[in-house]
DNA sequence: CGGATCAATACCCTGCCAGTATCGATGACC
DNA sequence: GGTCATCGATACTGGCAGGGTATTGATCCG
């Protein structure tokens, strides 16, 4: 199979439209036709059921459109190592780490500070993204590490380091009656009239159903408390960031945060595991 | 990067050849040689040090040999999940699962047996093979689920549930001097004249220099154990497959081998799901 | 019963990939 | 030192795959 043939598929699946996915690919519906029949006569295997006005996946569909996504996010990852590999980017040979805006900012900078004393230390390039993004970067080779939260991130596929571990608080609007608690439990929380928890994207990009208000990170998320539109349970070291309109009270039956570090499991570089090894002594 | 660009580098890149190479790929040599200088311009990376004599790897070609491997192996395990996703092979929908020859023959057991009795359960195909081998069909889709024994196999890239964890015995030729100890400590057998402990391959499929016999699995090992050409230390598990000229005797401070149950991250199958479910239930 | 939508088919053409033949460089051997 | 063998690169050619345009056929809508 070829990733050309995989890349139509999959943009095909997506958009359960040939024309769209055509016009997505750049180029014309009947090519983009054929080239699925003809995947489908190979694989023995109908992933389609198409009629004049709709396209469905069909079981084989639907594993071919998973493990086809992170097929190509393995051939991209190549792709994008072996050029960071090449003697002509050695101007730039740094490494790239990517985390969630939210994360602990005193773990990250006491890391890089010390891993920037290690003897032979590369520059690090970080990047923060929303939480969905950043497995997605790491799987596909546009980022070298992850500094991760379990048990809110996947790290299937990683190889992992535990770095940290720390209880969480639920973040009011300051001068909200449970602020003046010394602790909480998850069920003094979950019910608020009109303090709702928020919904977070799945990794398709969509929300699931149901009531609180749509974020996309954190910032949106202190925002939309700090408004009272909203509460939220979040580690302890996002304190930090919290401002005057803001109250964190702990809750104490709240599921533990684990700060992982995460790599590719194939991965032979030595500055990376140069910067898993200054971590996992902090 | 195509497919077909990524079998062909690695086939240069294993053999070290571009005539073997072509050979292997069944096509000739000058269309070989063009598709990896057109992959190394499409780079902007030289993957290939090439004399009229040599031809080595580079730091790039090395990094995109390891990725590409992982990703043909992805590409490889989308095409064979989706066949065997697609309704023409519903005749068998069975699982595949992978083991060591040298694995409890008790614990594999009472999974099948549990399994089978689950409701919905589907016929279980059982894969016996070295220990290189596992990691390899669970990566590239030819096995569905694998019992896996830290610490000798890298469980980086599935998911993974624990077991059982077992001590090691120290495998020795009946009659030897120390099979009369209740129990022996790493430094008593590592050392022992004529009976060296075994070498096993590399991932690669290559031996660690050294002394010690090279062997492929457990039955090789034991029947070297016998003829009093090796000493071996196992888990205790393997005591059940022992017969009259062997003994074993625990070793006191061997690292303890953990049997996992392990799948590929991907995996949406529901008898995967079962069958980990009934694995760790045990 | 038209019209709109959307995938499939028919047909053509371009470019890429593979093949054969040959060259050029390098090391081996007498 | 000359000759030969080895091995990768280059030159040239042909077939076919993949892409484009035009059209058909099926289905839903008004």
């Amino acid at each position: 199979m070829e990733t050309r043939e995989l890349r139509y598929f999959v943009a095909v699946a997506e958009e359960l439209h040939f024309g769209r996915a055509a016009q997505r690919l750049g180029i014309a519906q009947p090519p983009l036709s054929r080239a699925i029949q003809q995947l489908e006569r190979r694989l023995g295997a109908a992933l389609l059921d198409r009629t004049s006005r709709a396209v469905t996946l069909t079981e084989a569909g639907s594993v071919l459109l998973v493990e086809g996504r992170a097929a190509l996010d393995a051939v991209g990852a190549a792709e994008r190592r072996t050029r960071r590999a090449a003697p002509s980017a050695t101007g730039r040979p740094g490494l790239v780490l990517v985390t969630k805006a939210s994360a602990s900012r005193e773990l990250l900078a006491e890391l890089l500070d010390a891993y920037a004393a290690e003897p032979g230390a590369v520059p690090v390039d970080v990047i923060l993204c929303g939480p969905a993004e950043q497995e997605r970067l790491l799987r596909d080779g546009r980022a070298d590490v992850a500094l991760l939260h379990r048990p809110f991130d996947s790290t299937a596929g990683f190889h992992t380091e535990e770095l940290s571990t720390e209880g969480q608080v639920a973040v009011l609007p300051a001068g909200h009656p449970l602020t003046v608690r010394a602790q909480v439990l998850m069920a003094d929380i979950t019910g608020l009239p009109g303090l709702p928890l928020p919904r977070w994207p799945d990794p398709d990009g969509t929300y699931p159903p149901g009531p609180g208000p749509q974020v996309r990170d954190h910032a949106q998320l202190l925002q939309l408390v700090a408004l009272g539109r909203a509460c939220a349970v979040s580690p302890e070291s996002c304190r930090a960031q919290l401002h005057g309109d803001l109250a964190a009270v702990p809750v104490l039956d709240a599921p533990k945060v684990t700060t992982v570090i995460a790599w590719p499991p194939h991965s032979r570089s030595r500055a990376v595991a140069d910067l898993v090894r200054t971590a996992t002594r902090l």
